[in-house]
DNA sequence: AATTTCAGCGTACACTTGTACGCACAACTG
DNA sequence: CAGTTGTGCGTACAAGTGTACGCTGAAATT
């Protein structure tokens, strides 16, 4: 009973994702991670991946889950405890490159998963883009209201912005240390550009 | 010398890339292509492959530069022959897509691989990315003082219409055609978004 | 205590992969 | 015309792929 079975799938399973991450997270890109490789990272026989999964696709679709779903209580949080303050749009963009970072195989995965066509993996990816989109969107109708100024088009700007936030989080992963910051203020100032655009364009229509 | 030497060698060179775009139109990421398969959709002997490139990787870097050059020489026409009259915004935004459609696959490479961080094309795919943005701003910049308006950013405002053509660009290709409209006429508000934040940005500073 | 369940292993098989090697034969060069 | 050049082919091999099959041993259940 000191180990009982249930956990001790559980725990190679996670070695399994793990090994992935980690191999994502060296560069590679998912789809020339071979079943027998990921097996061998993870130092359990080849066949004994089927235990766990039934597919590298399974278990490529297990890990954008759950990186979605971390990804998206972040930045709820961040909502939350910011909400009061200001500076917003700082906290939120320095919170998911922060994140991106920590995880940069797997945000890198995620991306390119979402722009290949027959993937099983798009769906997921996709769904999770919508749905920050989305709670973004939401968001900025609720502050508007908050400081009383209009907005127009605020699911157009939400999706202008996550679209920023992510191609600028990718070029992040390539870019030497020195120059992130640079980056990372000229990010906020796209996004501040698109807010700017949507308060002009809800005051004429 | 009915048929030359020379000549028949750049014909089944161009058959190899032909072969390779035709498979990534198809859904295949670069990646998951081997030699031997482009070998024999061109029509010709495995080994027979290095008589025209040494690598998959320079195959895959000869696509690249094809495609970029046509893309910038593209765009450049639009803005020539748009420049007189107005709707800029727009023609472009036709001209690209009706691009990246008839293009899908070689889009998607270019797109992927300007994420992946190992890879030979990152540093292709870059550099178009960027002197696509370059010559958007130099554009933006010229159209302003024609219309007598000020422009907060210009960089900054051409990277972030950059990256929303190329991510909507992307959505496009897996939105069943039926959608594809209100997709693109989105994308124009989000387009003209930013240049009213732009605009906006000018005044104050 | 006897039985069932099941994560993990090892072997085996049929593929596919890149590429080394040498030959053929048509196009070029002199 | 003779000689060289070089595209394309076929064979061959080592390495890596997914996965079918049957076994083991210990945890779980009875």
């Amino acid at each position: 009973m000191k180990v009982s079975r249930k956990k001790q799938k559980a725990e190679t399973r996670q070695k399994l994702m793990d090994a992935t991450a980690a191999e994502l997270a060296s560069g590679r890109s998912f789809d020339t991670l071979s079943l027998r490789e990921v097996a061998k990272l993870a130092g359990i026989a080849p066949t004994s991946f089927y235990r766990h999964f039934h597919d590298m696709g399974s278990l490529g679709l297990a890990l954008i889950e759950e990186q979605g779903e971390t990804l998206l209580t972040l930045m709820h949080h961040v909502r939350e405890q910011a909400s009061g303050g200001h500076s917003l749009i700082r906290t939120s963009v320095e919170t998911l490159f922060d994140h991106i970072f920590a995880n940069q195989g797997m945000s890198r995965m995620i991306l390119l998963e979402s722009m290949s066509r027959h993937s099983v993996f798009r769906e997921a990816a996709e769904k999770l883009f919508a749905t920050m989109s989305r709670d973004l969107a939401e968001f900025l109708v609720w502050d508007a209201k908050e400081r009383g100024v209009p907005m127009g088009h605020p699911q157009l700007a939400a999706n202008s912005m996550v679209a920023i936030l992510f191609t600028t989080g990718i070029a992040l992963l390539k870019t030497p240390v020195e120059d992130r910051g640079r980056h990372i203020e000229a990010a906020i100032v796209q996004l501040r550009m698109i807010m700017r655009g949507a308060e002009a364009m809800g005051q004429k229509t």
